[in-house]
DNA sequence: GTGATGACGATAT
DNA sequence: TATATCGCCATCA
């Protein structure tokens, strides 16, 4: 296993985790994180996200935004595509983490790539006419 | 090899 | 809730 060939590019694990993100939903820098795992950090997913080049086409990268919900990039028009696709930002400026944020890969994709899955979150705040409003 | 920087996270106030 | 501080890791000069 200490074959570099086995392991692909650290920055290719994080692209293909971040294909995962449906349109409409967003993830954060720390989730990716955690699907990946090992010396993945949330930092880590930013370098990546900034060395995406010629794979920007392909992963959605404007779906990763950081914790707060905010968008830390300027000049990419990351909150336009996101709006486009469904998600919600409030007047702050934020994303509305608590309707649009990814609960992960399924369980056997992750188990399948090597990944691994976001723990289990309690239901923040269910709201069934907003869910009513999606779509 | 070392220091500085960064598309961040978590905690404390 | 927002701001401030510290910590962790990878890349670049």
């Amino acid at each position: 296993m200490t074959s570099p060939t086995d392991l692909q590019d650290p920055y290719e694990r994080i692209y293909q985790v971040c294909e995962q993100v449906p349109a409409g939903q967003v993830a954060t820098y720390g989730d990716i994180a955690t699907i990946v795992g090992g010396a993945c950090d949330a930092r880590t997913v930013g370098h990546a996200m900034a060395a995406l080049g010629s794979r920007a086409a392909t992963v959605p990268w404007q779906r990763i935004i950081n914790r707060t919900g905010g968008i830390s990039t300027s000049g990419y028009r990351q909150r336009e595509l996101l709006e486009a696709e469904g998600v919600a930002f409030d007047d702050k400026g934020h994303a509305r983490m608590d309707q649009h944020h990814w609960k992960g890969p399924s369980e056997a994709w992750a188990r399948a790539h090597g990944f691994q899955v976001l723990p289990p979150r309690d239901a923040p705040a269910p709201a069934p006419e907003a869910q009513l409003k999606l779509f």
